[in-house]
DNA sequence: CGGGCTCTACTACCTGTGTCGTAGGAATCT
DNA sequence: AGATTCCTACGACACAGGTAGTAGAGCCCG
């Protein structure tokens, strides 16, 4: 498989987030919505990504009428999944809780989160019992 | 202040680790540690990554005797700080809802990190009360 | 004293990523 | 048909970061 280790540069990650965000286009689509978020890139430049990404393995793209339109291979989470696995290693040996005690501490949860927490922490305890 | 953009390398990281794992060190300790971690990097690497880590103001250096001292500046809970940001930012719009909840769901936690938890989140309701 | 070490200062090189420009084909407009 | 527009393929270029070699200064050993 040799997977290669699925290196994302930051602009190329707000490409593909734009797939996630807004479902499956075409590279013109995508710099449109690149330039209602600020990001202000040339068309080529969201070409060279939508490029990038494909050989990557992480979109797909399909011939349709006359434009490519790209779609994402990977989910979210799934590379959410390496960039926090990636941070833990890097930072504590892999260890979550300090991380975690981070976001609880300084990130601004909602209380919709705090109450999806306790569920979530009670369930853990039943499964510990 | 302008404070630069503090982007740290992969390899810069591992070096940086090495200050806060154990303490300030010159350039062939760090390098010896490095190598106990496995990562097997040139003497003269080592010496860039503390020179580039020093321009970028995460570490400082003293004279001591005839090798330079190297400590950092930054703490490892600074750094996680803006990368749990970044991470945030570039996934989930800074929400951290979606991340918390994957940690808790595939991240091992010790019992103790459950506890942990357990009381942040009381303390927490006892603040939203 | 003269040869070895060790340290730092430079310089270098390669690869990945961010950003584009240009060229040439296809579709459209007038 | 000719001009205009849009798309993709390439090639480029700069900069950051990973990695290391070389040169020259300072110190220690026999």
């Amino acid at each position: 498989m040799a997977r290669r280790d699925l290196e994302i540069g930051d602009a190329e990650l707000s490409a593909l987030r734009v797939l996630w965000d807004f479902g499956p286009q075409t590279v013109r689509e995508v710099m449109e919505h690149l330039h209602e978020r600020g990001r202000k890139v040339a068309y080529t430049t969201v070409l060279t990504f939508m490029t990038r990404l494909e050989q990557k393995g992480l979109v797909r793209s399909d011939k349709n009428d006359q434009a490519y339109v790209y779609r994402a291979k990977v989910t979210r989470e799934s590379v959410t999944r390496s960039r926090v696995r990636q941070l833990l290693d890097q930072l504590y040996d892999g260890a979550a809780g300090p991380v975690l005690v981070h976001l609880i501490e300084n990130e601004k949860l909602t209380g919709d989160d705090v109450q999806t927490l306790r569920k979530l922490i009670d369930d853990l305890d039943d499964k510990a019992s």
